[in-house]
DNA sequence: TGTTCGTAACGAACATGTTCGTTACGGTGC
DNA sequence: GCACCGTAACGAACATGTTCGTTACGAACA
C-alpha cells in the first residue's frame, strides 16, 4: 500500500497533464467547497476539476474522511488566535478562541461531523492547540489537566457544530426536534418526575448561550479536576 | 409526505406478505446487527430480511440515521440504571451510569456516530435522562445547570465512543494516530513550546482513564458553573 | 356495483465512495 | 539498448443510500 502524503512525487507525465499532488487535491477541494458547498466536493467532482479519474485520488488521500480532515486544517487558518497574545482575562480569551473555532465549523457543518472521526493533524490544528494550551497555562492550569482538557474542549465545540449541522436543516431536523420536544413534554410526572419538572429547561437557551455556558463549565472543570495519579508509569526519556 | 411512525397501519395485503410496520423494521435491524454487525444493516439487507424492497422502508423511517437512532434506543435498554436508586456517593453512581452508557456505544461504535447527528427520542433514552437528572438532583445541582449539563455529559460519552470507533479500526486508524503522534512530537520548541512540553501528556492515558477523568471534570464543572441570567424571556405556558 | 381517492409498496434509476485488476511511465541495472 | 520493477493513473465494477414515478390495494361514497 502506498504512503499517503505528497511524497509520491510523480515520475511520469501522461499526455501533457500535470501530475497530481496532495496539496493540489486539497486546494481543489477547498475551492469547490467555497464555490459550491461541501456536499459538492465529491471524488468525481474533484477528479473532474483536476482532469483525472476519481480512483486516482486514492493514491493521495485514503478516503473522504482524510480529505475532509485536510480541508478542515486549511480552514483552521481562519480561526482568530489574536486573543492568545492579547491582554485581559485568560478565561474570556480562551472562550473567544473556542467560539472562533466553533464559528468556522458552523460555517462548514459537514466538516464537523468528519472531524469527530478523522481529526486534522496539520499545521493549523497544531497552532490552535498550542494557543489553547498557552491560555490554559497562563491561567495556571496544571499541564497534565490541560493536556487532556484541550481534547475535551475541542470535542465539545466540534460535536456541537456537528449537531448544529443537523439542526440547521429544514424539514427533517424540525421533525426530529418535534419528536424530542413531544417526548420530553409528554413525559409523565409519575414515571419521569425530573424531566417533567425540567422539560422547558432542557430545551431552553439559544445555541450560542448554551455553547458559552458549556465552555465556562468545561474551563471550570478542567481547572479544578486533578488528573488520576500517574500509576506506575516511569517518566519518559 | 407521509408521517413517519408506526401509525400508517397497512390496509392491504399484497400476496400473503405481512404488512410492514416500523417496530418490525427496527426489530429486524436489531436482529441483523446482533448477528452480523451494524455495517450489515443496509436497506437492502433489511428489505431482504423483511421480504420487501428497500424503497418500501422509507415509508417508515426517513433515512438510515433515523433507523440508527431507533436501534440505539433499543440498545439503551441495556444501560445499567440500578445505581440511580442505590446507596453511595452520587458522583460515583453518576459516573457508573455514564460508563455503562458509553460501554453500550463502544460495543456498537457505528451507532455512536449516528447518535451525534440523529439523537434517539424513545423510551429508553428518556429513562436514561431521567436517571441522570435524578442523580444530579440528589447531588444538589441546580435544575437549570443539570438541564444543560446532561446534554454535555451524553455528548461527551457519545463523541468519545464515536472517536473510539475509528481508533479501534486497524491500519487506517493506526496511520492517523501515527500522523498525530508525529505532528505532536515533531512540534518545535521554538514555535510550539507548550506542545513540545506536553507532547507525551497529550497522548497519554488509557481510554478508560481519560473517560473517567472527563466525567469527573464535567460533573465538577456542571455542579459549580451557574447558568447565564435568564434574559428577558417570560415564563412559558 | 362502479368510481374516486389516498397511500403502501414497488422498480428503475441515479449519485456516490471505493476496490481491484490493468496499463503505462520513469528509473535502474546490466 | 533492453529488461525489469515499482507505482501513478486508469477504468470497470460493485455496494449502498435514496429519489421519483408508477402500480395496486382498500376504504369511502354515490
Amino acid at each position: 500500500m502506498t504512503v499517503h502524503s505528497d511524497g509520491p512525487r510523480s515520475r511520469r507525465e501522461r499526455p501533457a497533464k500535470p501530475a497530481l499532488t496532495r496539496p493540489g487535491i486539497i486546494a481543489a477541494a477547498v475551492e469547490i467547497m467555497r464555490g459550491e458547498g461541501l456536499e459538492r466536493v465529491t471524488m468525481r467532482r474533484l477528479a473532474q476539476q483536476l482532469d483525472t479519474g476519481p480512483a486516482s485520488l486514492y493514491v493521495y488521500v485514503r478516503n473522504t474522511a482524510e480529505l475532509h480532515a485536510a480541508v478542515l486544517d486549511e480552514l483552521l487558518g481562519a480561526v482568530d488566535l489574536t486573543p492568545v497574545h492579547a491582554e485581559g482575562d485568560w478565561r474570556e480569551r480562551l472562550e473567544t478562541v473556542l467560539v472562533s473555532y466553533t464559528t468556522v465549523l458552523f460555517e462548514h457543518p459537514g466538516l464537523a461531523r468528519s472531524a469527530l472521526v478523522a481529526r486534522p493533524s496539520g499545521e493549523h490544528y497544531l497552532t490552535l492547540i498550542e494557543g489553547l494550551l498557552a491560555l490554559l497555562d497562563e491561567g495556571g492550569v496544571p499541564g497534565a489537566q490541560a493536556a487532556w482538557g484541550v481534547d475535551v474542549l475541542l470535542q465539545h465545540a466540534t460535536a456541537t457544530a456537528a449537531e448544529h449541522a443537523t439542526r440547521g436543516r429544514a424539514a427533517g431536523a424540525q421533525q426530529e426536534w418535534d419528536a424530542l420536544t413531544r417526548a420530553l413534554h409528554g413525559a409523565r410526572e409519575q414515571t419521569h418526575p425530573h424531566i417533567a419538572a425540567l422539560a422547558a429547561e432542557l430545551l431552553s437557551g439559544a445555541p450560542q448561550d448554551r455553547l458559552s455556558w458549556g465552555f465556562h463549565m468545561l474551563i471550570n472543570g478542567i481547572a479544578q479536576t486533578p488528573r488520576p495519579t500517574p500509576s506506575q508509569e516511569p517518566p519518559r526519556h
